[in-house]
DNA sequence: GCCAACGTTGGC
DNA sequence: GCCAACGTTGGC
């Protein structure tokens, strides 16, 4: 299984967005961009992910995961972007800000920190405990 | 709201 | 295939 993280503005499409949905989840349309297109389709059911407030909040709020895999993006009628289906798993008890982790020494490789504009983007495991660490994640 | 960084487009 | 122009993202 493997760990990514999930860029969204919280006034267009936030954790509350995405936890109203319900088991059922919602695509993760949108997305015009090939690196975070190719991140999502070598994405697996079960797959978990970070949602990352961007623009606002600029912290990680909880934890999601892949529940379809990549297919055509409803929002559009080019071929060329796929997108996944996500729900919400839970939030983290404790957000983790973006000034945690760049005042992390051990979280600086995070793509989250060294390409900032990539939207979809893989975490490492050990990026991924850490975090859940951070987050109070039991 | 600004603007630096990045990605894409299209003329040559 | 290069690269200038343009558009978008996202931290500040």
């Amino acid at each position: 299984m493997a760990y990514w993280l999930l860029k969204s503005e919280p006034d267009v499409f936030g954790w509350s967005h995405l936890t109203a949905k319900g088991p059922s989840g919602e695509e993760w349309s949108g997305v015009r961009n090939y690196q975070a297109r190719n991140n999502m389709r070598s994405m697996q059911i079960g797959d978990k992910g970070f949602f990352y407030h961007s623009r606002q909040g600029l912290e990680i709020v909880g934890i999601l995961e892949v529940c379809a895999t990549s297919h055509p993006d409803s929002t559009t009628d080019d071929p060329r972007w796929d997108c996944v289906d996500v729900r919400a798993v839970q939030p983290l008890p404790r957000a983790v800000s973006l000034d945690q982790i760049k005042a992390t020494p051990e979280l600086a490789e995070m793509v989250l920190v060294k390409n900032s504009r990539l939207s979809v983007q893989p975490v490492t495991p050990a990026e991924w405990d850490l975090i859940c660490q951070l987050g109070e994640l039991s």
